[in-house]
This record gives C-alpha cells, sequence and structure tokens, in this order.
DNA sequence: CATACCAGTTACCAGTAGGATACCACCCGC
DNA sequence: GCGGGTGGTATCCTACTGGTAACTGGTATG
C-alpha cells in the first residue's frame, strides 16, 4: 500500500491519518467548496451565492484551502476585474474523498427522505428574503 | 450512476450531497470513531484511550452516531460491565469516505513533514498526567 | 474497608466557528 | 452623480464545540 508505512498497526494508523485530513478539511464548509470547485473554477461572488455563504466565511474558508495548496486564487484583468478560484492538482488528490462523500450523501439523503433531492427544479434560492 | 438522479446539474447536486454527509459526520471526532470502528468493536474506555478523547465528549458522538444508525450500542454481562460499540451494515457504505480520507491523511502528511508518522514507535500515551 | 476499574453523567468554562449586516474601493453605463 | 456589478473587510454577536474535573454506582481485588 505504502512502502514507506511500517507494520501497521492499523487502528492507530488509521485514526491518525483520519484526523490530519480532518484538520485540513475541517469545518463545514471546506469539502463542499472543494467539491464545487473540482468541477471547474468559480469566481468569489459566484461562488458565494452557488453554495449559499456569507462572504465573510468564504473568504476566510478560501484563505485557509489557499494556504494549504488545494485552491488557486488568479486575478483576471477583465473590468469589473474579476478573481478566479480553481481547484490545484495536488487538491485532485482529494476527489475520491469528495467523491465518496457525494455518493453516500446521494444514497443517505434518499434512505433518510425516501426519494431523491429535487434537483432539477427551478430550485427557488431560499427565497430572497423580503 | 444513480438510477433516480435527474439531469444532474453537476454542481447543485454535488454540494448539497457533500453537505449532507457532512451534516452526520461533522465535527472533529465522529469520522475518526467510525475509522476505528470500521477495524473491529471497542468498548468505550478503550475507544476513549485510543484516540484521546475525553469520556464526556465520545459519550455524546456516541449517542449521535448510534442516532445515525451509523454504530451500535451492546452491553457486555461481563463483570465489571463492558460496553461495546461497533459499527452498523449502513455504516460500511461510509467505508469508501473513511478510506479515502486515510489514503489522503498518509501521504498528506507525508507531502507535508517529508517522513511517514512513527506509528510503530512505542507511542507513549499522551504522557498520563501524573 | 480501601482502592481501582468499568461506563458513563454532570457542572463549569474558554475558544471559536460561523451567521448577519454594513461597509469600502473599483469600474461601468446612463 | 447614481445605481449596479465586482471582490472582498470590519464589526458584532451567539451558539455550539469540546476540554477538565468531579462524581455516581456497580463489581472486583488486596
Amino acid at each position: 500500500m505504502h512502502p514507506l508505512a511500517p507494520a501497521l498497526p492499523a487502528c492507530k494508523t488509521t485514526h491518525r491519518a483520519v484526523y490530519d485530513t480532518l484538520e485540513v478539511v475541517s469545518g463545514k464548509w471546506k469539502l463542499v467548496i472543494l467539491a464545487v470547485l473540482l468541477e471547474r473554477p468559480y469566481r468569489f461572488k459566484e461562488l458565494s451565492r452557488e453554495i449559499g455563504i456569507s462572504p465573510r466565511v468564504l473568504s476566510k474558508e478560501l484563505q485557509e484551502l489557499e494556504q494549504h495548496q488545494l485552491v488557486t486564487r488568479t486575478v483576471c484583468d477583465t473590468r469589473p476585474i474579476t478573481v478566479e478560484y480553481a481547484a490545484t492538482p495536488y487538491s485532485q488528490t482529494l476527489h475520491s474523498v469528495v467523491a465518496a462523500m457525494r455518493e453516500w450523501g446521494l444514497t443517505h439523503h434518499q434512505t433518510i427522505v425516501g426519494q431523491p433531492r429535487p434537483d432539477t427544479v427551478p430550485l427557488a434560492q431560499p427565497v430572497a428574503k423580503p
């Protein structure tokens, strides 16, 4: 499996590895953001609207992801200047994690609710609060 | 992929599914506990010592996992009574998530630190506090 | 009887994650 | 100048996460 990994006292190795991963992608949003960015690059506000996260929090999350080399931030020389966030090659290594969570979330939702999410519906934004 | 899944407006579907998953396994410990329990059943204190989590928090996490049908709690009729926690068949469906995080954690640690974790060392418990 | 282990529970408390809201600077079209 | 788009920051605040410590109640061991 991992050539450098030693005798593998399974439990210790496993739980520490999972713990290490969680330290990087902890919190309510990091994996969600990553999941979205792994599909295609997004701009800031676009991302904010897409997943429904306030700019303050999004900004913080993106900075942390950038520090961990999981996303890149590129300023595009357009008028209105736009900023594009994209998943890095390194974050591709998280793809299996995200994919697994995606699959599980889909089937779990059906297990609980008994029907798939109404994804294709016009999906009125949570309501733009009158 | 999922027969019931419709036209798949990829982004929405993905981020919601990941979000759903995170609602179940959020927090610092749930996935760690699950990772360990997926290897074999554990008793309460055993688990507590293994991953270094206080009884209060462990108790709460286990209850939540139980509510989500991800672990079972069985009281064993031994003297000192022991309680065994085990992963349910349903939690097996999370195995790919845990496995992916395990793998990522292992390689990530090497990427950052440059060497694998010293797993096999005697691994003095965080120090049993005198 | 004292001590120790089991599986928790309760009380207390600090740090923070994350939400709401407002605001800034920049550029465009009108 | 005004309104609307961009990408954020600043401020404030609350609820929750999670840690420590102490305590219960049962059984076993010295």
